[in-house]
Parts: structure tokens; sequence; C-alpha cells
DNA sequence: TGCCAGGATGATG
DNA sequence: CATCATCATGGC
């Protein structure tokens, strides 16, 4: 990976095959959104940033390489090499598919207590409904980052709410899952850091615990929270998807289950013709 | 309008 | 262990 810093930010250059579009808007997180210039607006670790694409690379804005490094680094998951890995799952027809459509996405690694709660709102619910609560949520609790735009409430704020508040604002009866699990993570009974280095079994069994986490959200929070790219919060359905071909699962399929599984969501929701038959 | 949504819970066979 | 009604809400 390469970045330069210009006059207005920093700029990574050889991760043109990033895109902004496919790795924000692809159901994996819920808060970002292009203003009227197309730009990316989003807040990460209480920071507010926008994000400019253009034809040779992406530029975070108005940030140093000391925040490069401590928060968008870590974010994009810019470590990890996705030819590599995108080669390797290319071994199965289906998923080589979903990469050639969507090459620009990118696995996020978000914050665990924001992915814990955006995706027990997401049980039963449809995403753009999802986007709507999170905003709501975060403009009622959140603190302002700049004009109308908040950070994600932290659990302590969370958790000296009643359910009725989370209600209110339209999480329906997930609201009640909000404000407990709020109050465990505050007391500290639930510890999503520790989390993130345990066992991956141990973690997600605790997660399990939690009222209102059943094993979709489980391994979403795993996933998207925690880093652990090898859950696949979708892993029954994978496995309809990788049979239909009569196909073998690739050893690297096993192994980032989580990542191919993203290729192939955005894949089924945009060529769901393509699916019959296998969800559900 | 009725159906669906990145499901989970609790009751019941 | 498997099935099933139920949950609240808005987008389509």
């Amino acid at each position: 990976m390469k970045t330069e810093k210009t006059h207005d930010g920093i700029k990574i250059t050889d991760i043109s095959k990033l895109s902004l579009a496919q790795t924000l808007d692809c159901g994996q997180c819920f808060r970002w959104k292009p203003d009227e210039n197309g730009n990316w607006c989003g807040v990460v670790k209480g920071v507010y940033r926008k994000i400019r694409q253009d034809e040779d690379g992406i530029t975070i804005l108005g940030i140093d390489e000391d925040e490069f490094e401590k928060i968008w680094f870590d974010y994009f998951d810019f470590g990890r090499d996705y030819d590599s890995l995108k080669a390797d799952f290319s071994a199965n027809e289906m998923i080589k598919n979903a990469c050639e459509f969507s090459p620009g996405i990118r696995v996020l690694r978000q914050e665990p207590w924001e992915a814990f709660i955006t995706f027990i709102i997401s049980q039963n619910n449809n995403i753009s409904r999802i986007k709507g609560i999170v905003e709501r949520i975060c403009t009622a609790f959140g603190e302002e980052l700049a004009e109308g735009v908040y950070s994600f409430p932290t659990a302590e704020r969370l958790a000296q709410e009643p359910a009725e508040s989370f209600a209110k604002l339209g999480c329906g009866y997930r609201a009640e899952y909000i404000s407990s699990a709020a109050k465990e993570v505050s007391e500290g009974e639930l510890d999503l850091e520790y989390l993130m280095n345990a066992p991956l079994g141990e973690a997600r069994e605790r997660l399990l615990k939690v009222h209102g986490v059943g094993p979709k959200v489980a391994d979403c929070v795993l996933l998207y929270g925690l880093g652990r790219v090898e859950r696949c919060p979708a892993d029954v359905w994978m496995k309809r998807v990788i049979a239909a071909l009569g196909g073998e699962m690739p050893q690297c399929v096993t192994d980032y289950a989580g990542i191919a599984q993203q290729f192939l969501f955005h894949y089924a929701r945009n060529f769901p013709e393509k699916f019959v038959g296998i969800n559900k």
C-alpha cells in the first residue's frame, strides 16, 4: 500500500481497486453516506471525515499520517492483501463472479461496540430502515461533531436510557435488547475488547448469551466488529451457494469465510435471479 | 395492499 | 432437537 501526503489529506494511491461505493454500501455498515460532491462522509472512533475517490486513488480529507495510522489503516484493513484473497476465492465459480462484479469491496474493521448495537438492530430488518434507526440514535444520544453530525453514543450513555427511548426512535421490539446490552457493556459484564483476542469459540458463546443475540447477529459482530474474518454470518447460505455449483469449499474460503461471503452477499443482492432456490 | 427484511425468543411437540 | 407463532416498523 502506498500513501502520499497531499494538500488536503492523505491519499492512498495503489489500492485503486478499493471502491468506496462498494465497500461502504454493501450491507456491512450503516453510517456512511455520500454528500452532494460524491464524497463519502462518516464517523470512526469519534472522528468525522470525508473521503474522496477519483481515478487514481482515495483521499481521506483533513487527516495527517498519525491519524491515518491510528484509525484508517486498521479500519480499511489495508494490511490485508485482497488481490491474493480474490485470486484464491476464484477457485469457486460463483465467488469468482461475485468478486468480478464488485472487486472494490473490503471488509471493514468496525468498532466493536457500534457493530454490536447496529447488528442487534439489523435483525429481521432492512438496510435502509437500519440506517435510519442508527442515525436517530446517534442524533439523540451521540455528541455533535459537526453540524448535524453525531458520534455513535457510548454504552454508558445508552445505558442511561430506558428501552422506551429506543422504541420511540423506531427500534421496535429490539429496544429492550439495546438497553440491556448497553447495561451489560457499561457495567463491564460484557467486555468486547477482551473478546477481540479471546478464543473464537469463547467469544461466540459469550455473545450468544446476550439477550437478543442469536447465531447470525453473533457472527456479524465477530466478523465486522471483532475482526474475525473466518466467521461467516451466513455460513449455511454460503454452503448452499457453493453446493449449488457442485463445488468444494476451497480452504481459503474456510479461512476467510466472512470476506468471501461479503462479495457473495453483495452479488446476491444485485442479482437475486442467480440465487433462486438458494435463498431460503 | 401484503410481503419482506443481514432473526431471536419462548412455547410447544 | 425441530417447529412455530410472535415480535415492531417502514420500504417496496
